[in-house]
DNA sequence: GTATAATTGTTATAGGCAATATCTAATTGA
DNA sequence: TCAATTAGATATTGCCTATAACAATTATAC
């Protein structure tokens, strides 16, 4: 199972490195696409690793110009995440790969069997 | 998938802990008794990690009086390795935090869930 | 209303795990 | 016999994650 894990994550790795992300990258965009003006902390919770290890994370992609540190008015400790016309471009891409990964999966397992695999795999995170 | 994959995974990690083990050192000793005299190759193929990496953890097994490298008769390059009295009362120790972990799996999914995972893990390892 | 606590981002640092390069000793084979 | 291979070991590197400590800001308690 462990092995299963690891080669499946091991295709979206490659999958991904196509259009230059990698799988924190990949889902930190997602993130800040969906909640606009997020905080770093809660990409971080939403990643589950540790604070400190978000910030060159972020610092890549806004070096790249995928992401803006923006002000927070109300709350200037944080920064207020926003995709740049460049991060969503990419982010797009992304998703295509991310879809490309999805396909593969599906020629392995049927329908039937990835929603088991799912249904069961969510059992496991709860016990 | 990922989250359970590892969430199975810490579970194997804190149960294997209680007898003063990790899933290294209980598979390298599951390796051993199997095959008593094996070299230190055999051990880093089956757990399929790089030779460097293998000789510390030996090391330590050896240090803590579980195994021993004893001299190869047919080749004086390679260690026979075997257990102690000590390696084989704490693999069995091992094995009952083993069976441990697999009945709190067992908890959480049906003997029908656990096969059928099982299954869909192997296409995905070999797709 | 001020003092204390908690939060955000940051830096520096350390640990765990795996990979590569290189070395010695020993074996195999042309 | 000499070159190539193999086993173990050491040193080094890289990657990912975790902890400690810090400055700035906000929240809470008294």
């Amino acid at each position: 199972m462990r092995q299963a894990s690891l080669a499946v994550w091991n295709d979206l790795v490659t999958t991904l490195a196509t259009v230059e992300l990698k799988p924190q990258s990949y889902a930190a965009l997602l993130i800040i696409d969906t909640s606009p003006g997020c905080k770093q902390q809660d990409i971080a919770d939403a990643l589950g690793i540790a604070r400190p290890n978000l910030v060159a994370l972020i610092d890549a992609l806004v070096e790249r110009g995928l992401v803006e540190r923006g002000v927070n008015a109300g709350d200037r400790r944080s920064y207020a995440l926003t995709l740049t016309d460049a991060g969503r471009a990419l982010l797009d891409k992304g998703r295509a790969a991310h879809q490309l990964h999805e396909a593969r999966l599906a020629e392995a397992l049927s329908p039937a069997e990835a929603a088991a695999l799912l249904a069961s795999a969510r059992k496991l995170v709860r016990g």
